[in-house]
Order: C-alpha cells, then sequence, then structure tokens
DNA sequence: GTTCCCCTACTCGGATACACTTTGTCCGAGTATGATCGG
DNA sequence: CCGATCATACTCGGACAAAGTGTATCCGAGTAGGGGAAC
C-alpha cells in the first residue's frame, strides 16, 4: 500500500485542522504547518471541501474547519477524495483464449486485495491519528 | 490494488510456461502469446530467471521453462519479481511536533495495509491462474 | 568416421528514448468582511 | 448616526510547467547446438 505525496499530505492536513477545532484556519497556516507551498495546501483543502470532509469559508476571514467529528472521518474517505477511487486495476484489455481464465482470476484476486485495503484505510480515523490515548491504531501495536 | 502492466504481463508468462510443461519455449513465444513485443517479453522472462522462478537455456535451442510446479509459485513472487517489494509507503520526511504522530500512525495503518494485500498475493498461486477446475479462487467466487 | 572450426539462433543485460502520471506553480475570478466617505 | 461604496484578504478552479516513474526499444555481448571441411 502506498499513499501519494498529496494524499498523505491531505491525511495531515485533516489531522491538523482537528487540532484547531470550532475554529476556522486559512489555507496558509495549513499550507505551514505541512511545510508545502500555500498553492499546494489549498489544492488539497479544495479536493476535500468538495467531498464535504471539510468546509470552506469564503471572503475576508475565510478558511477551512472540520465538517465532522474526527471520529467520523474516515483515512479512506481522505485518500479517495485525492487520489481517486481506491480499486482493483489490471492493465490488460484482451488476452488470448488461453490466458483470458488467467486475466479474470487476477482480476478477481486484485479486487480482493483492493477490499482489503479499503477496509483497512476505512477502519482508520482521524481521531486514530490524533495521537491521544484514546488511539485504537497504536494501542494495538504495543 | 493495482499491478503495472509489466508484472501483469510476467503473471501471464509464468501461466503460458505453465501450459507447456517439460517444454523449453522461447522468448519469441511468450511474447507473441502476450501480444507484446520480444524485447519486452525477454526483460520481464529475464527478470523472473533472475529470482528462480523459471529457469532460462542458453544457446541455439534456448528459451524458459518453469522452475518449479505451479502450484509453488505464487502471485505475490511474481509481482515483487517485477515491481520490487510490495511494502507501504509513505512518501514524507518528517514533519512538526504535533503531526509527527500522525504520521507514525499513518505508517501504521499502510503497513497493514501491504501485509493484506501481500497475503492476498501470497494465497494465489500460479495453479489458480492456470483455470483448472481445481481451482482455488474462481471457485470461492461462485 | 572422427575432429575441429565456424555459423546460427537464442539469451543476457545495460543503455537509451518515449509516454504517462504525479507534482508543483501561476494567475485571473469570485466572495465576504471591514474601513471609508457621503448623506 | 446611518448607509452605500471601495479596498482588502481570503478561497476558487482552471491552466500550465516541471519532475518523476513506468514502459518500450535498441544494440552489443555471451552461449550452445548443428553443419561443413579437413584429416
Amino acid at each position: 500500500m502506498e499513499l501519494t505525496k498529496t494524499s498523505a499530505h491531505a491525511a495531515l492536513a485533516v489531522v491538523y485542522l482537528a487540532h484547531h477545532p470550532n475554529e476556522i484556519v486559512q489555507g496558509r497556516q495549513v499550507a505551514a504547518s505541512l511545510s508545502i507551498a500555500t498553492d499546494s495546501a489549498l489544492k488539497i483543502l479544495q479536493s476535500l471541501a468538495k467531498r464535504g470532509l471539510i468546509h470552506s469559508h469564503l471572503g475576508r476571514t475565510g478558511g477551512y474547519r472540520l465538517n465532522r467529528s474526527p471520529e467520523a472521518i474516515s483515512l479512506l474517505e481522505i485518500v479517495e477524495a485525492i487520489d481517486g477511487p481506491l480499486e482493483a486495476e489490471v492493465p490488460i484489455k484482451s488476452m488470448s483464449s488461453g490466458l483470458s481464465v488467467a486475466c479474470e482470476v487476477l482480476r478477481v484476486v486484485c479486487d480482493r486485495a483492493a477490499k482489503q485495503v479499503r477496509e483497512e484505510l476505512s477502519r482508520a480515523t482521524v481521531a486514530d491519528l490524533l495521537g491521544g490515548e484514546e488511539s485504537q491504531i497504536l494501542a494495538q501495536v504495543g
């Protein structure tokens, strides 16, 4: 499983917003905390806002804030908001008779693997990323 | 889960060899059955041979043949022979204090997802890809 | 008939050129707030 | 004192440039089997 830079930044951006609840945070601040360019952060935040994960405020005192509680935002939603749907891909069009069956099986296996990844990512919420004692993730690591 | 074109072709190449047991098959034939260039097929076959999944014969009557039984070759081995080790990747170097914990959790989650994928891919063998009635994969799809 | 040599057909593997996706940057446009000016 | 207008600071989102990675192709080198010539 590999995230893209952008989706990883998106997750951290959401975490940053979660650290400032009930507060409108400018994109510039998010960019600074992630050490990335303001434009890049804005693009990320826009994508998240379009998906309804965060809320954007226009105008002079504008900015972003979390739209739901951290427990209600899964990592899967964040990643899919940025990288698009996370599904199986077998980049092969058609195949001769003897190998077409193998192609199908290949698809089935990849489909299963993708499903596993989706489940794993949907299990982790922003609350888990916050690092509090209530985290369900690190606790299991020991 | 998404394979690259090359790793998908590699899987099909192994299946093709499995369809011709105890027989030395030229790279050219494999290329033809996959409808790809001979050079591309050779590169794939070389990578597989380097990993010991298939055996290469030099010289005039040279070619390739399976080195093990189809049941003993997992899809994971094929994919990793081509695309390299299949592990978690969180492409972020370091992060400010408040977000470093989130980074760690992110890594843990991705690590788990990667592990799931590896398990899924190691469960499928070339024998499953052959499409015989003994396939453990398609049978479960129903 | 045997031996030696060369030719041929294959694999090997590095190098290179191409294509596509991801990433980063820029800029014009829209929007709401606050200040300023005029009534 | 009140309301309209303007300036400001932010988001929006499309377009573009740069970088990185996956993909395809090329070419010289090495290897082993077969055929032919000489002994």
